[in-house]
Formats: structure tokens, sequence, C-alpha cells
DNA sequence: AGCGGGATTTTCT
DNA sequence: GAAAATCCCGCTT
């Protein structure tokens, strides 16, 4: 029995910039969505930032399961965020999902929908807008990816010139970490 | 283009 | 009671 998410099993800072260029894979009714994940960022147990530096809570304990399954928060009484959950059962760590591309005009399309008539990289430049486009809450908090309704298909790695890696955005603490991670050039990422 | 504030609610102190 | 891994709108340059 193979594992085709068996690279998730490792530190959240070594697999943050190999999540760049995978594909979500998001099923609604009989709609499919194809994203690419064009912007990354890494939340460890060591980290001051991250929701697992502190002992497991019921809105935090899925971040404490096992590689390969989807952490949902609700944050700012309005908006969720997505995480892919990365090591060992315990260990506490995920990648947060900030930006993705569409791949095809009928994801662009539904995208749009989504996100009530938001058109181009409005549509998905940042996490909740992207949770938001990809109809994405609390009921998938704990959704193993390798399964439908969302699946996240596993690309090669990129070229270490084709990603760059700077500090995260949005949070107070451990500042001077740079565990954010994005694809050069690409108009869909959050900031530059 | 850039800044400032409001929205809105869960979670933990 | 305050902060939060954010976003959007309106105002000013």
């Amino acid at each position: 029995m193979s594992d085709n998410l068996a690279f998730l099993n490792s530190s959240a800072d070594s697999v943050a910039p190999l999540l760049l260029g995978c594909i979500l894979e998001r099923q609604i009714d009989d709609k499919v969505i194809r994203a690419k994940i064009v912007e990354t960022e890494a939340y460890e147990s060591t980290d001051a930032a991250s929701h697992s530096f502190k002992p497991k809570t019921e809105r935090t304990s899925v971040m404490f399961d096992r590689y390969g399954q989807l952490y949902v928060y609700f944050t700012y009484g309005m908006h969720y965020c997505m995480n892919i959950v990365v090591g060992p059962a315990g260990h506490g760590a995920a990648v947060l999902i900030r930006a993705a591309e569409p791949l095809d005009q009928a994801s662009y399309d539904i995208l749009s929908q989504n996100r009530h008539g938001q058109t181009g990289v409005n549509m998905t430049n940042g996490p909740a807008k992207l949770c938001q486009a990809l109809n994405i809450n609390k009921t998938l908090n704990g959704h193993d990816l390798r399964e439908a309704p969302l699946k996240l298909l596993p690309q090669p790695a990129l070229g270490p010139n084709e990603i760059q890696q700077t500090n995260r955005i949005g949070i107070s603490r451990a500042r001077s970490l740079k565990w954010r991670f994005y694809i050069k050039h690409s108009p869909y990422i959050s900031k530059s």
C-alpha cells in the first residue's frame, strides 16, 4: 500500500517549499476545481507563532494528528484558513496554504462564483480568500487529503531558483524566521 | 498607491 | 476581556 503523501512526513519548514506547485483538487457536487499552490508558510511546534506551540486543545487537536490531514481554523470572527498537517502523529506541525492559482477556465469560473464575483488574483491571493473560493470550512477540519472531496496531488519539486523564501506575514511572534515560501513571479501571491 | 478602521466570533487568560 | 496565521472599503495623497 503506497502512500503518495509520504513526503509530508517531515518538518514543516522542509515540506512547505515542496508543496509549491502541488495541486489541490476540490470536488463540489459534480464540479471539480483544480488549483496550483503558489504560496505556503511553515508552523512548527517549537515556533512561538504556531497554534501547536502550546499544548493541544480542542481547536488545535487536528494539528497534532498524522501528516496528510487538513487543519482548518476560524479566525478574526469571519475567516477560515487551511493547513496541511505534516510529520508523525503527536508532533504538531502544519503548513498554511496562503495562495493558489486556477489551472483551467472551469476552475476559474467556480472560484469566481464562490468569491461572489471577484475575478483574477483577488479570488485566491490570501489564506482566507482561498478558503472561501474553495468552499472550505470547519466541516473539512480533519479531512484526509488522500480522499475526495479534497485531494492533494503531489507534483515534482520546483528548483531553488523558482522559489522565494521570506518572513511570514500577519504574525507578531517569531517574526525573524524565514518560513514563508512562494513561487517567484506568480501573480497570485498574497504580497510581494 | 498607501494608510486606517471596522467587521465579527472563537478561543484562551 | 483581549487577541487573533484576515479582508474589504473608504479616505487621502
